[in-house]
DNA sequence: AAAGATTGACGCATCAATCTTA
DNA sequence: TAAGATTGATGCGTCAATCTTT
């Protein structure tokens, strides 16, 4: 991609078709929208946000209910400096711990304690019907199939996008 | 949906199967890290957040450069109050003002300024760029038709669970 | 009474800078 | 020198309360 498409005048510009931009449109949707009820969901049932959600359900399905913090960020589709915001107010909670590797001073553990893991197992039935409300429910077995191959090849645009400092 | 399934004990929970696991896992990545990357776009290259870019967006593409702010905050995939605080913020920077609606008070009209104009048309060629390269080049046509439909279900869920009082 | 819109306080995300270990 | 992790300031989103117009 040159540089003289990038900020150069309307008329160089690959506007989206039709086609392209009712499915941009489709997925923006989806994508800006999903969030917020799931969020509300778990603030209203559980006083967790959806992404405190996620790092205990992350922690409460791994080996040792522990995952590095570097480790745990991926999972919990978040950045590690965020991890590291909410992670600090999760122990304050006491429904997770941290300690150094003890094998490699500069990874961190993230253990999920008994009380964190109550909260998930407490959380998880009113969030999981309330995706199956949102995204399964509606959608047919064909859809579903659909959507996941979708997203694979979604997931690497955005990995490359992010990982290697994005040009565009 | 019964009050006992909801915060019932994990037995009665309607787990999701090991393909609607992945295909929410696959939603969920998008759904949560595509906002992201096109953010950073916009920011580092026409200092705009991506709901500014909205909203901008769809005031030049609306009739007489106007709209109704309870209009755009649907168009910008917003709430009606996040809407009017980045209004505020953007009436403040010159990009668009905001008057009562003649034919009726309770309504608000936002119209995008000459300077508000300029903004959008400087940004839009590395926004549509982006949004190419992330989410339309990555994708068959017989998957972005797919896409399209899934996210019109979609919608439908979404709407339906922002609007009536969300009981899950 | 209800719809459209606004406001401001509070909480969280982001970003750059920093620190530590390897 | 680089990877992993943390920190804190700044800015934005959320939510409940409020105001106006119909």
């Amino acid at each position: 991609v040159s540089r003289a498409t990038k900020r150069g005048a309307a008329a160089d510009v690959h506007w989206l078709s039709p086609q392209e931009a009712e499915a941009w449109q489709a997925l923006a949707l989806v994508a800006f929208q999903l969030a917020g009820p799931l969020d509300s969901q778990l603030q209203r049932d559980s006083e967790l946000t959806l992404f405190e959600y996620l790092i205990l359900s992350q922690l409460s399905m791994a080996p040792g209910r522990t995952l590095r913090m570097s480790e745990l960020a991926v999972l919990a589709f978040g950045s590690l400096s965020r991890l590291s915001n909410v992670a600090k107010r999760l122990e304050q909670r006491g429904w997770l711990s941290r300690e150094p590797d003890p094998d490699n001073g500069r990874y961190t553990r993230a253990v999920l304690t008994k009380a964190g893991w109550r909260v998930v197992q407490d959380a998880a039935p009113g969030h999981v019907e309330a995706v199956r409300h949102l995204v399964i429910e509606p959608l047919t077995e064909a859809q579903l199939r659909a959507l996941t191959e979708i997203g694979k090849r979604l997931q690497k645009s955005i990995q490359d996008t992010t990982t290697r400092a994005p040009d565009l």
